[in-house]
DNA sequence: GACCGGTCTGACCGCATGGTCAGAAATTAG
DNA sequence: CTAATTTCTGACCATGCGGTCAGACCGGTC
C-alpha cells in the first residue's frame, strides 16, 4: 500500500499505523518543538524505523499537514455544536470562549504541537504555511459571529477585526499561561475573558442588571 | 579580541562588526524563519565568512539571545517614557498600547525576529529559553500597572493577570496583522485596542460622556 | 510446499548544520 | 620599515537531517 491514499480502502493495519505515527508527532513536537522533531525522533517514539513514516506519507511536510488538518478537525467538532446551541450572539462569543479554552485544556500535546507548526511550518518559497491573518479560521468565525450580532443591533458598532484576533490571541495566551503554569484556574480565566469581551461589545447605555 | 566581553574595551571595529552582525541576524530570523536562519546565511548577508561570527560571539546562542537583548531594550527606552508621562492608569494603558504598536510598526524586522526567536529559542535540555508566561516582561508591566488602577480606585476590580496577558497578546496580534496585510490602519487598529481594554477597566456605573 | 502482495528494517545517499583552526591579511605600534 | 596584534578566510570536522531502496518478514491463497 502506497502512501497518501487518505480516506479511501486503507487496510486494518494502514489506518492503525497512520493514527499512531499522527499521535507520535503530536507528542514529539508537543514536548521538543518543531526544529527538533525529526523523523528518526517521532520514528523513535512510535517504536518503529524511518522508512515506515515514509511508507505511509508522502513527505514530512505531509506528515505535519495532516496532523494539522486532524487538531483543527478534532476541535472544531467540539466547538461547532455549543456555538450552534448558544442563543444571543454575546452568548456564542462567550461560548467560544469557554469551549475553545476547555477544548485544549484537555488537549495540551495538541494545543503546543499546533502552536509550534504554525509558527514554523514553511512552503517550499520560504513563505509561512499557515500565516497568520484574517484568513485564519477561527478569526474568520469571530468576525462572522461578530457583524452579525452588529447587524441585529445586539451589539455596539466596531470594527470587527481587532476584536476577533484579540479574542483569538487571548484564547490562546490563556492556554499557554495554563502550559507553563498548570495551577492556573483555567475555568476562572474564561470567565474573567467571557467578562472583559462582554464589556467590550455591550452597547453604552444598556446595562444588565 | 576574543568573543563576548560584551561593553568592556571594544575597538572600533569590533564595535561596529557586533553592530551589523546583530543587524544582519535580525534581517535574516526576520525573513526566513529562526529555523532557517543558519550562521552561513547570515555571514553570507553580512558579507563576511562564518569564522567572523565565531570570532564576534561565543555561540550562536549567545548570538540569538544578545539580539533580544538590544531588541527589547531598545523597544522598552521608547515605551517607557511615553508611559512616564500619561496621568490616569487608564490613560496609561492605552498610552501603551499605542507606544508598543507604534514602536514595532516601525521595526517591522526586529518584530518577526523576536516572535521568531521566543518560540523557538531552546536550552540545551530542550526547553524553551523564552517561556510564555506570567513572567514575561510585558505581562509584569501591565500587571502591576492594573493592579496599581485598582488600589486606587480607578478600575473595576478583576484578576489583572488574564487581562494582562490578553492586552500583551492583542499587540502582538495587531502587528502580526499588519505585517501579513501592511494594508491595515495601525493608528486605527490600536485605537480600537484602546477602546476594547478601556470598556474592560471601566468601573460599571460611571459612564464616561 | 510455492507464491504473493502488503509491511517493515537497516544501511545508505547527498546535503546542511554549528563549530574549529592554521594561516593569510590588515591594522597598529615602535 | 619591521614587528606585533587584531581581524578574517576557507577548508575542515562530526553530526544529524529528509529521503531512498534492496531485501527480509509476514499472513493468506492456491
Amino acid at each position: 500500500m502506497r502512501s497518501d491514499r487518505s480516506g479511501v480502502e486503507q487496510t486494518f493495519i494502514e489506518e492503525a499505523r497512520r493514527r499512531q505515527l499522527l499521535q507520535a508527532t503530536i507528542e514529539t513536537i508537543a514536548e521538543l518543538g518543531y526544529g527538533q522533531a525529526s523523523l528518526a525522533r517521532i520514528a523513535q517514539r512510535a517504536g518503529v524505523s524511518k522508512g515506515v513514516i515514509a511508507y505511509h506519507f508522502t513527505s514530512k511536510d505531509r506528515l505535519i499537514e495532516l496532523v494539522v488538518d486532524h487538531v483543527y478537525a478534532s476541535s472544531w467538532a467540539a466547538v461547532q455544536p455549543r456555538l450552534a446551541g448558544a442563543g444571543t450572539m454575546t452568548e456564542k462569543l462567550a461560548t467560544f470562549v469557554h469551549a475553545e479554552i476547555q477544548y485544549y485544556g484537555s488537549h495540551r500535546q495538541q494545543l503546543l504541537a499546533i502552536g509550534s507548526i504554525v509558527v514554523n511550518h514553511r512552503c517550499a518559497d520560504g513563505s509561512l504555511h499557515y500565516p497568520p491573518g484574517a484568513e485564519a479560521s477561527v478569526v474568520r468565525v469571530l468576525v462572522d459571529l461578530l457583524r452579525a450580532g452588529q447587524e441585529r443591533g445586539e451589539l455596539t458598532s466596531f470594527d470587527p477585526l481587532p476584536l476577533a484576533v484579540t479574542v483569538d490571541r487571548a484564547i490562546t495566551g490563556a492556554l499557554e499561561q495554563w502550559a507553563t503554569d498548570p495551577e492556573i484556574d483555567l475555568q476562572a480565566y474564561a470567565d474573567e475573558l467571557a467578562r472583559i469581551f462582554e464589556a467590550a461589545v455591550r452597547p453604552l447605555m444598556t446595562e444588565m442588571p
